[in-house]
DNA sequence: GCGACAG
DNA sequence: ATCTTGTCGC
């Protein structure tokens, strides 16, 4: 388990964190079709917090991409950097995101991280900020629309609909997901270095049983594990 | 001004 | 995210 170190320079305010991310999104890489599906490593991130005592724990969980078998696992404890604003969700995550795959001693291969990519108010949520900061290919899988609108895709495991930004003239920002027969979808957009496409695929290539992929179900046990032994 | 809003 | 028991269903 090693130690989350935040930023000298880390934004305090918001109108700071929204200056990093309109700097920062200039520098996504959007032309790569990313790594292909069931190939090389695969690595989900998630963290779990405990506001009342300030601590945030992550967890990375590294993949083989055809087995789904473990391959290997980091976390990382430390303090809360940013509170939970919609839109800035990076800047309460990335810190300790960054400490769990520092921890790692295989190559992370693609990142999958709760949450969403280009699917964003500014086209840069903490998938593409992960993204950047890393260089690794990186997508977004969130539970909910946030703020996006979309027709229910078929009832079908593997059916997708595009999830639209009608705010900004129904530009396409990710895709929905029905990853089970009958069940809810998930929100996929792209971070860094990956076509949606291929995110889609990865997608349904990682969740061959529940509706959420392999990795972020085994970081999202992973780090609510180590929060319960750090602090709980 | 008010509400909605990834985790 | 987190607070929380049982319960319906495959």
């Amino acid at each position: 388990m090693t130690t989350v170190r935040i930023p000298a320079d880390w934004p305090t305010t918001e109108a700071q964190a929204r200056a990093v991310q309109d700097e920062l999104r200039t520098r996504v890489e959007l032309s790569e079709p990313g790594p292909a599906p069931g190939t090389g490593t695969v690595t989900g991130v998630d963290v779990a917090y405990d506001d009342e005592r300030d601590v945030v724990v992550a967890a990375a969980v590294v993949l083989d991409g055809a087995s789904l078998e473990v391959v290997e696992e980091a976390t990382a404890v430390g303090r809360v950097s940013f509170p939970y604003v919609p839109g800035l969700l990076a800047f309460r995550e990335l810190p300790a995101v960054l400490a769990a795959l520092e921890g790692l001693t295989a190559a992370p291969g693609l990142v999958v991280c709760d949450g969403y990519g280009r699917a964003h108010p500014r086209r840069f949520g903490l998938a593409s900020h992960l993204g950047v900061l890393t260089g690794l290919p990186t997508i977004g899988v969130a539970k909910n629309p946030f703020t996006f609108t979309y027709e229910e895709p078929g009832a079908r495991r593997g059916s997708t609909s595009p999830l639209v930004d009608v705010e900004a003239g129904g530009e396409e920002v990710g895709c929905a997901v029905r990853t089970r027969d009958g069940v809810k979808p998930v929100f996929v957009s792209v971070g860094h270095r990956v076509a949606l496409g291929t995110a889609v695929a990865h997608v349904l290539q990682l969740a061959p049983r529940y509706r959420l992929p392999e990795s972020t179900r085994l970081a999202d046990a992973l780090c609510r594990r180590a929060l319960r032994e750090a602090a709980g």
